[in-house]
RNA sequence: GGCGUAGUAGAACAACGGUGAGUUCGGGGGGCUCUCAAUCCCCAGACCAGGGUUCAACUCCCUGCUACGCUACCA
């Protein structure tokens, strides 16, 4: 039975790189009918709070992930937040002392900079071994008097030959020589997240362990950890970093990073989970777009790429973009309601909005795209300010245009096939151009020469308005030429 | 500094010890008797560098370079 986990730590919103291995241990143990747990890895109870542990809850569900075992689900390897694992944590310790795999340090942590400092200025290599070994009974004593804890310090086996047997990136070779002693136990008795996360693997019978390349360097000493404990290791999968377009991690100074953002960006989830899977990771056949389910069936670790994959936010708006206009309408229109309402408040979904978002979806990236495109049939439209469209307007040609639809209007029926045989027609009866007639009209009725197909904007708008609006750019072109 | 990982067009991916190095986004141009979009067609653009191994290397090996990560009583 495979089961693997995500284990953010919940001092923030969700990075999407945070999501997106997230994605791929949900991907992974569905595929493999497994057991995806979550689990909090919070024992840094400063920056963990349940403001951040909601949001996540939020963001990651949002996102379309669901788990099986773990926080809020509960399961048989509780406790699922490390704050509350700590009697677990110390029992291993105690054990790793006992066998002398591990070693106390009675030493403060002021004491302890003091020394590194120290042994910095003198050119010397700092080690937690060569403290101790200088540490002395007395000192032992003296610690002990004020009630001080002592720091644990995991021992590191010499000359050992470490193989990470990476999924993604084959075997890496380490040699124990090649780090040395590590804390596992700070000195105000909360482990370490490197050991913390040892013992949660190992106790939760973790068979995969799939997280970011940046935890690869560490995981010789984790190795290191589970032998001293007698635990099987799991496999592991090393999956690559997430840059911006410069090349360098993926932060805040890049703009959005977490999926929050994401969200109030006005991206759709589904989008979302299908770019994030396809960083990194790409079927054999070279298809872009896929369902949950599809991927689920799809992905594997195998097809996972080493190199680190960026971010290209350009292309997620054009994979947005296809997902909104495959969107049902009243979905639609109820996704897009909040950022209307923010425009407009009184907006409803009701059949007039209906029509007027299913109008505009294909201009859309992402869902506020709807404000400022529907803001010509929401709030009206003024004469317009640009040269080019001035210049449209007027043209003789077009007020030809205008006049002719004027008086013909009234035998007109607002019907997609009706409007657009009469436009049609219009080419042959006024000999013009398609674009001499379809240019004009648009920036009349819609304020630029581009934007959706005429005739649902003469049915958006409604005969009526469609005459007023001609009728007002007539009068402004009048004034204008007296 | 030590260790680790990666390096195919601007971006994401693909294939292959012998190719015309393929696909998608983006860029440029054109068609679709209106724009944007969609769609179709065309164009530009890549195997990090240097050595080996081999009849043959983008592919295997080594070195270098570059980027990133780890090297914390951060996670």
């Amino acid at each position: 039975m495979i089961r693997v986990r995500y284990a953010p730590s919940p001092t923030g919103e969700i990075h999407v790189g945070n999501a997106r291995t997230a994605l791929f241990n949900y991907l992974f143990a569905r595929h493999n009918k497994g057991t995806f747990i979550l689990r909090l890895d919070d024992t840094d109870k400063k920056r963990s709070t349940d403001q951040a542990i909601r949001s996540m809850v939020e963001d990651i569900t949002w996102f379309g992930i669901d788990w099986d075992e773990g926080y809020l689900k509960g399961g048989d390897y509780g406790p699922y937040s490390q704050s509350e694992r700590m009697d677990l944590y110390n029992h291993y310790t105690d054990i790793l002392l006992k066998e002398g795999s591990a070693y106390e340090l009675h030493y403060t942590d002021e004491e302890i900079k003091n020394i590194k400092e120290q042994y910095e200025k003198s050119m010397k290599t700092f080690s937690y071994r060569k403290v101790k070994e200088l540490e002395g009974e007395a000192r032992v004593r003296e610690f002990k008097e004020k009630g001080l804890t002592p720091a644990v310090v995991f021992k590191v086996l010499e000359d050992k030959e470490i193989v990470v047997d990476d999924i993604v990136r084959g075997d890496v070779h380490f040699n124990s020589n090649e780090f040395k002693d590590f804390v596992i136990r700070r000195s105000n008795g909360i482990p370490v997240y490197n050991y913390a996360t040892v013992i949660d693997d190992a106790l939760m019978n973790i068979t995969h362990v799939i997280r970011a390349e940046e935890h690869l360097s560490n995981t010789p000493k984790q190795i290191l950890i589970f032998d001293a404990l007698k635990f099987p290791h799991p496999y592991f999968a090393h999956i690559s970093l997430i840059f911006a377009p410069d090349r360098t991690k993926l932060s805040k100074r890049h703009g959005a990073t977490s999926i929050g953002d994401f969200r109030r960006m006005g991206f759709l989830p589904e989008a979302m989970f299908n770019f994030l899977a396809l960083l990194g990771w790409s079927p054999k056949d070279g298809r872009e777009f896929f369902t949950k389910e599809e991927l689920i069936e799809l992905f594997t670790l195998e097809s996972v790429n080493k190199a680190p994959a960026i971010f290209d936010i350009s292309k997620l708006k054009w994979m947005n973009h296809k997902y909104i206009v495959e969107l049902g309408k009243e979905i639609l229109c109820t996704l897009a309601m909040p950022y209307l309402k923010e425009a407009y408040p009184d907006i409803k979904c009701d059949e007039k909005t209906l029509l007027l978002v299913d109008t505009l979806r294909g201009n859309m990236n992402v869902l506020p795209d709807i404000v400022k495109l529907s803001e010509p049939f929401l709030t009206g439209l003024g004469f317009p300010e640009g040269e080019e469209e001035k210049n449209i307007l007027f043209d003789k040609d077009s007020i030809k245009v205008f006049k002719y639809i004027l008086e013909n209007i009234e035998n007109i029926e607002f019907k997609e096939q009706k409007i657009n045989e009469f436009l049609d027609g219009l080419k042959e009866k006024l000999g013009l151009s398609g674009k001499k007639i379809y240019h004009p009209l648009r920036v009349a009725l819609f304020g630029s020469k581009s934007g959706p197909e005429l005739w649902k904007i003469f049915i958006l708008l409604g005969k009526e308005e469609v005459v007023q609006r001609i009728k007002f750019v007539l009068e402004q072109i009048k004034k204008t030429s007296n």
